[in-house]
This record gives structure tokens, C-alpha cells and sequence, in this order.
DNA sequence: CTTGACCCTGTAGTAAGGTACGGGGTCTAT
DNA sequence: ATAGACCCCGTACCTTACTACAGGGTCAAG
């Protein structure tokens, strides 16, 4: 088995090595063997684990999120049903995020719209809306 | 005019205290008059102006351009064309992360949908495909 | 054997948007 | 006149996810 510095793994995951350090401080990658130097020695499962960590994270779950995925990852009690929670959860999450940014979108796009976008500011109603406490969200 | 203590304002604004201590270091509310003891002096404007500020966050505006749009309020130069343009960048901004969000929901939804929710959590394809570096997104 | 790239630790800084605390002084009602 | 609520300032702390030093030691090539 080949293994690998630091900066290796880090070049094949595309992250920095500062950030692999990081991660192995909040637990999300386990602390790896060492040299006899004291060089942190890895193998290829440590780049796997980091295209798990990116991946996650692409998907918008937060790096204790993904330590808590991780633990039920190798817990051995664990099953589908613990796993479908925390991603439902996400979901649900995701859902309520898009929800309140297409709020957001339909007010912004409607003063937008209404704004003649030259003049003077007082033909424009972005100011007054925001003025007013008229808009409703949440 | 009737004088609000800064705990009057931040009652009537829903915001603490410290909150509005610390948008004034923002410069996001102007430094109010004090009494002869050095405690803030208010009136209504402030609560006033504080509203602005919530309606602009709830918009996702951040507080950088809200203090932006604040000060093109008061500058008389400004324009319509200044404020449409504030509000359309940020338009631009929450629908490209209404797209990003869209594009994570999609994919979690498919994987929740095929996670039996039951049984060990080999039949449950979220880790795997977390694992494999399949998942395509930006 | 030297040079430059790489590694180590620990600490500090970044952004955003606050929140909390310590050690004081003040205001108001009883 | 005294209790308790309120205010002052400055500074530190919180979260998230890194990123950047400083001051060292190590490794591989020429």
C-alpha cells in the first residue's frame, strides 16, 4: 500500500493541507499513523473520505452533519432508517430554504419592476417599501 | 418629541440592546443625542430606521448594503438608477441560490426516495453515493 | 552538503452578525 | 435613601469553515 504526505492527499482531494488538519481536529477524519519524523502517513482511503466529506457538503449538510453521518457510517447498530432521518431533515431544510428565497425573489422582483430605474430616487419604491414594514415574510 | 431610552427602542424594534449598540458602530444608525448622564437619547426615527433594517434582512440584504441603500438615501445626488441597480444584483444573487438549492433538493429527494428507511444500512444508498463521486453539482 | 520544497505545532485571523460580561454609574418608585 | 432596573464602555466570545502565520524540523535532488 502506497502512502502518502499530507500535501499528497490533499492535491488528489483538491482541498488544502491546512484544511485536512483542520478536519482531523473536529473528528472528521481520524488521526493517521505517523513517521518516524513525525509526518502524518496516509492512504487512499483518506482522499476517499475527503470525496465523501466534498460531496456532503455539496449537498449542503454542515461538517457536524457530516461527522454525525460519518459515526453512523461505522456504527455498527446503525441502519437505513437513522440515515434516512438525517437526510429527510436536510430535505425538509433545503425545502424551507427555497421556500423563504422565492419569497424574497417575488417582492425584490416586484419593486424592481416598479422602479423606472432613472430619475430622481423619490420615483423609486424600493426605499418607501422598505420604509413602509409592509412587506410580509415569514 | 418624546425620548426613548435605548431599552425603549430595542423593545419597540424587537432587536437587544446590544444590537443597536452595535449597528451604530456599523453606521447603520446614526450616534444619537445623549443626556446629561451619557445615556442614548431617542425618538421614533430610530425605531423607524430599525424597521428599515429588519425589512432589508429579511430581503437578504446584508448589513454592508443595507448601510448602502442607507446611504443613498440621504445622498442627494442619488438616483433611482443607483437603487435598481443595488436591487437587481441582489435579485441576481437569490436566484442563483435558488437554483443551487434546487439542484441539491433534487438530488436528495432521489436518494431519500430510494433508502427503504428500514433494515441494515447496506440497502440504503445514501453513504454509497456519497462515496462514489457521482453526484454532480455546480 | 546544501538548497528548496515539504512537514510539524500552536496560535491567530477572517467573514458575518451578533451576544455576553465585567465593573462601574444612574434613575425611579417606594 | 435604598433596591432594583436600567444605562455606560470596552472587550471578549459565539458560530462556521477555513486560512495564515511563526518558528522550527525533515526530505530528496543535484
Amino acid at each position: 500500500m502506497t502512502t502518502l504526505t499530507i500535501g499528497q492527499v490533499a492535491k488528489r482531494a483538491g482541498v488544502g493541507r491546512e484544511t485536512i488538519r483542520f478536519y482531523e481536529r473536529r473528528g472528521l477524519i481520524e488521526e493517521p499513523s505517523r513517521r518516524e519524523s513525525g509526518y502524518r502517513q496516509y492512504d487512499n482511503t483518506a482522499v476517499a473520505r475527503l470525496a465523501f466529506i466534498q460531496q456532503a457538503k455539496a449537498l449542503g449538510f454542515s461538517l457536524g452533519e457530516i461527522a454525525e453521518l460519518l459515526s453512523l457510517r461505522t456504527d455498527a447498530g446503525a441502519g437505513a432508517r437513522e440515515i434516512k432521518k438525517i437526510a429527510e431533515t436536510k430535505l425538509a431544510d433545503i425545502e424551507a430554504r427555497i421556500k423563504l428565497l422565492q419569497r424574497m425573489r417575488k417582492t425584490l422582483k416586484k419593486m424592481v419592476d416598479e422602479c423606472p430605474g432613472e430619475g430622481p430616487k423619490s420615483k423609486c419604491p424600493i426605499l418607501e417599501a422598505l420604509d413602509s414594514g409592509y412587506l410580509q415574510y415569514e
